[in-house]
DNA sequence: ACCCTGCATGTGCAA
DNA sequence: TGCACATGCAGGGTC
């Protein structure tokens, strides 16, 4: 194949970062595929140095926008796209944006005019050979040159700015003002030039940077300057295509092989991103910065290879990047939503210490049924059959995975034939998601430990989660619902952090965009700025937690559809955030962050703080009025109080009630409880800190049953063997309960042989003893039934009697048939308003002065611990449900004795008795 | 009555 | 236009 040029081959290039100083010959790994492109190849990008995958993820967001309209890269004309009707009004770029017909037309009057790839950044690539040609500059006019290294098969491309490409795997062809790639069959490659006339303008201009100075400038096309950036959203697409590409396209297609080149983003490192920054600061929107910042977040994603040099790896660990898939069947069809964006620190967590490998396979945004109770997990089709073991028969088989503390959780992966398709699906999957906390919005990410193949699985909670009922989402969109909703008690969240503290979530995003997408044919979205933003960063129940009632205000209570509202004549106070505790005492305290130092402060119980508050207004504390004043909570104390705060304010979301404050202080002080059961508090030991996503006194590890079995139907069994106390007292429970039942079926069948006797005999006088035997029966009935109504009136006194027996009564009834006049039922509700008494209450009312005092022999200084440890966790109703229905009469005592804090705990409590 | 299971269907996206 | 996927639904099983 002739050179165009006579240039000789390309022998090896070299990464122009300093610090990476990658040499490679095009096939020695030092380089990988980048994005996928439309053509089916793939970007090329520099493996050491690492180059941007978020520029693809920023393009992916695009992508994934308004699927309507979309703006051309190049001039910002909006185009409608996607529908038949506008098939030939624009065109696809494979860098993620599109281009309207008369950009494709000038484009080819141009004459080339590229940025430079690689050059905006210290992380560039250069390329060095033989011949001293290739740096000395070879212009061309129309079409890049192509060099072909006729080892590797490696071609370089040189642009008329004298920056080189590099294809892989293809042989130089024709030269068109389009530069594209074009299809070759039957082992021919060839490429097809697409003009990749860009208005740097528009694009490149943010990029301008030292390095780019440094060298030949490239070339610009004018474009009209004088939209405003931030409502011209081609700004940001086209900064995030700046630049023509150097791409791989080797599409696995049988022998046949394809080659792209095509047009690309800006690469750039993080640290020269940053330098960018600060020489752009002032010639960019905020919107830009917005768009800047994602290239911030740009790092090599080095998938599932051993550790290399990654200058951005120590100084970014815990960026979000989205990494291409790893190997894996068809995986270059896996859509980049799928993408793992898994940041370093993620990975870390979950190899931990080990010197294995994590090879993030692919990622998913819950839907609304994979996190519902159906237990059903819709895997990507293109991610099952890439990373999963292939299955043939629709009952699949089992797949454990490994979560990323450590547990092992067993899926059924199967499908349903579907469409002449296949729908895949991991079964089993609600123990888990009910672990984790996930919900609809938020991401599980699937990787492989490597060596060994182990499948493991990682969860990043969604920033924007978003379970809003479309009317309220659209309300919400029109900021008409906002502050209806920090009044009610809607139990929606709309904001958990992620557990990572990054920014939101992309898929989330698109999760919410596609929420919001039917709304109306506008998409909406509440007009804030970024510090209205920041303020508005918390969840519905955060913001009620802010709206405090004023001090002298005497509530109503009110219930709506089965919610309980407290309702004031005066308005509410809108205050900081405080968190409640109970000393061993049996005082109360409020703790509250000063916004200045972030340190926490004591504050009397009655100070409801506005808004900002810091060190110096603490004029209840001489000793805490000042910033440098030490923090009274070690930071142990401080840590578990928190997490079980989170935890409080996770549970009060998950019973969707609005509770009281008095119930947060039963929540914080079970926090502190908790943590003073595993040694936090008051014990400076080295307990390690007991966090757990379920109940708050659930050991982390615990396989118990009640930890670990499913609220219903298929998963995880817990192993019938366990002699944990709590397996043991389930199991005399159900021995008890059987032997009941048991007794009650020998009741019932002799109730059935009286009647037919009575009826046979029916004639017979009264007070024949046959016929008497079911009123006798009846008697019974009352004496059960007053046993019951008991119990219920206790419940309202403030009892909770967890061996209150729902089935007993179902027995009754269906023992004689019509329902008969009944006190109102024990609700959840009630159950809840009793449980979420304070336990100060709960003391007074059992004589009880401190709980540490005698549980833990005082080892507790500010918190008061709970009674003892179980192993349990935070469980559905149903869970409850079920526990309850299995206690035995030993355990009723100490249920009233212990269980009378939270209504799920009683369970626990009693078992551990 | 509730739950599980398997399948069907509608919608949106990608080719 | 076809495919992927979210979700609805019906039937059977279990509590």
């Amino acid at each position: 194949m002739a050179m165009p040029g006579g240039v000789a081959p390309v022998v090896a290039m070299r990464c122009t970062n300093p610090a990476c100083g990658a040499t490679a010959t095009g096939g020695g790994g030092d380089w990988r595929k980048g994005w996928p492109l439309r053509s089916g190849g793939f970007a090329l990008l520099c493996d050491k140095c690492g180059l941007a995958y978020e520029q693809f993820v920023f393009c992916d967001i695009f992508h994934q926008k308004e699927s309507g309209w979309r703006d051309c890269s190049f001039c910002g004309k909006r185009l409608h796209c996607g529908c038949v009707a506008s098939k030939n009004s624009y065109d696809l770029l494979d860098s993620g944006g599109v281009q309207c017909v008369s950009c494709m037309k000038n484009s080819t009057a141009h004459s080339v005019t590229v940025v430079p790839k690689l050059f905006p950044c210290q992380n560039n690539l250069r390329f060095f050979g033989k011949s001293d040609e290739l740096l000395s500059g070879r212009k061309f006019e129309q079409s890049p040159s192509l060099m072909l290294d006729p080892r590797n098969e490696d071609i370089a491309i040189v642009n008329k700015s004298n920056h080189p490409f590099m294809v892989k795997g293809i042989e130089a062809g024709q030269s068109s003002s389009i530069l594209r790639q074009k299809e070759i069959e039957n082992g021919a490659r060839q490429i097809k030039w697409e003009q990749p006339t860009l208005s740097i303008g528009d694009m490149g201009r943010p990029f301008l940077t030292r390095s780019q100075s440094a060298l030949e400038p490239p070339q610009y096309t004018r474009r009209d300057d004088n939209k405003d950036p931030t409502t011209d959203s081609t700004t940001s697409e086209s900064i995030s295509e700046a630049c023509l590409s150097m791409s791989l396209g080797i599409a696995h297609n049988g022998n046949r092989m394809e080659a792209t080149s095509t047009v690309e983003r800006p690469i750039l490192s993080p640290t020269t991103a940053i330098a960018e920054g600060r020489e752009l600061t002032t010639t960019l929107s905020p919107f830009q910065h917005a768009q800047r910042a994602r290239h911030f977040l740009t790092r090599p994603p080095r998938v599932g290879e051993g550790a290399v040099f990654d200058p951005t790896k120590d100084i970014f660990p815990h960026l979000r990047v989205a990494r291409p898939p790893a190997e894996g069947r068809g995986r270059n069809q896996l859509l980049p939503r799928y993408w793992p964006r898994i940041t370093d620190q993620e990975l870390q967590q979950i190899s931990g210490d080990s010197n294995s490998t994590i090879v993030p396979l692919f990622e998913k945004v819950l839907s609304a049924s994979d996190a519902g109770r159906i237990g059903r997990l819709v895997l990507p089709k293109a991610c099952a059959e890439a990373y999963f073991p292939p299955i043939s028969q629709p009952e699949g088989r089992p797949l454990t995975i490994q979560d990323a503390r450590g547990k092992e959780w067993h899926f059924q992966f199967r499908f349903w034939p579907n469409n002449n398709s296949r729908m895949y699906v991991l079964e089993g999957v609600t123990p888990c998601i009910q672990s984790l906390q996930l919900q609809a919005g938020d991401t599980v990410t699937f990787s492989r430990i490597e060596p060994g193949g182990k499948l493991v699985m990682g969860f990043r909670k969604a920033t924007n989660t978003v379970s809003l009922p479309d009317s309220q989402i659209s309300a919400i969109a029109n900021g008409s619902l906002l502050s209806e909703t920090l009044f009610s008690t809607a139990n929606e969240n709309l904001g958990v952090a992620d557990k990572f503290g990054s920014r939101p979530d992309e898929g989330s995003l698109q999760f919410l965009q596609k929420r919001s997408r039917n709304i109306g044919s506008k998409s909406r979205r509440f007009l804030m700025d970024s510090e209205d933003a920041m303020e508005l960063k918390l969840t519905w129940e955060e913001a009620q937690e802010l709206l405090r009632p004023a001090p002298t205000a005497k509530p109503t209570i009110v219930m709506i559809e089965d919610y309980e509202f407290e309702e004031y004549d005066e308005p509410p106070v809108f205050a900081k955030r405080s968190i409640f505790t109970i000393r061993a005492t049996g005082e109360q305290d409020q703790w509250i962050q000063c916004d200045d130092c972030s340190k926490w402060r004591r504050l009397p119980l009655t100070i409801i703080v506005a808004s900002k508050w810091t060190c110096t207004d603490n004029s209840w504390d001489p000793k805490s009025c000042s910033c440098s004043a030490p923090e009274e909570l070690t930071p142990k104390e401080l840590q578990s109080v928190l997490q079980q705060y989170e935890e409080m304010r996770r549970r009060k979301g998950s019973y969707g009630l609005k509770l009281n404050v008095a119930e947060m202080d039963a929540s914080s002080l079970d926090a502190l409880a908790t943590a003073a059961v595993f040694g936090d508090v008051g014990n400076q030991g080295t307990a390690s800190v007991a966090t757990t996503t379920k109940h708050p006194r659930h050991r982390p590890g615990c396989t118990c049953i009640v930890c670990i079995q499913p609220p219903s139907g298929k998963g995880p069994k817990h192993n019938p063997a366990c002699t944990c106390n709590v397996c043991m007292t389930v199991r005399r429970r159900f021995k008890t309960l059987m032997m009941r039942k048991k007794q009650r079926q020998s009741e019932r069948e002799e109730a059935e042989a009286s009647k037919k006797i009575a009826w046979v005999n029916r004639d017979e006088p009264e007070g024949s003893n046959l016929s008497r035997s079911p009123q006798t029966l009846d008697t019974t009935r009352d004496s059960s039934d007053v046993t019951m109504l008991d119990k219920v009136a206790d419940m309202n006194k403030g009892h909770i009697d967890l061996n209150f027996h729902p089935a007993a009564r179902d027995d009754h009834q269906g023992q004689h048939g019509a329902p008969q006049a009944r006190p109102p039922p024990a609700s959840m509700m009630g159950l809840l308003e009793v449980a979420n008494r304070p336990l100060d209450n709960y003391m007074k009312q059992n004589g009880l002065t401190s709980l540490a005092g005698e549980q833990a022999g005082g080892s507790s200084s500010t918190a008061t611990v709970p009674p003892a440890p179980v192993e349990s966790e935070e469980r559905t109703s149903n869970e409850v449900r079920v526990a309850s229905v299995e206690r035995e009469p030993e355990a009723m005592a100490v249920d009233e004795a212990v269980g009378d804090n939270q209504q799920d705990k009683g369970v626990d409590d009693a078992a551990a008795t």
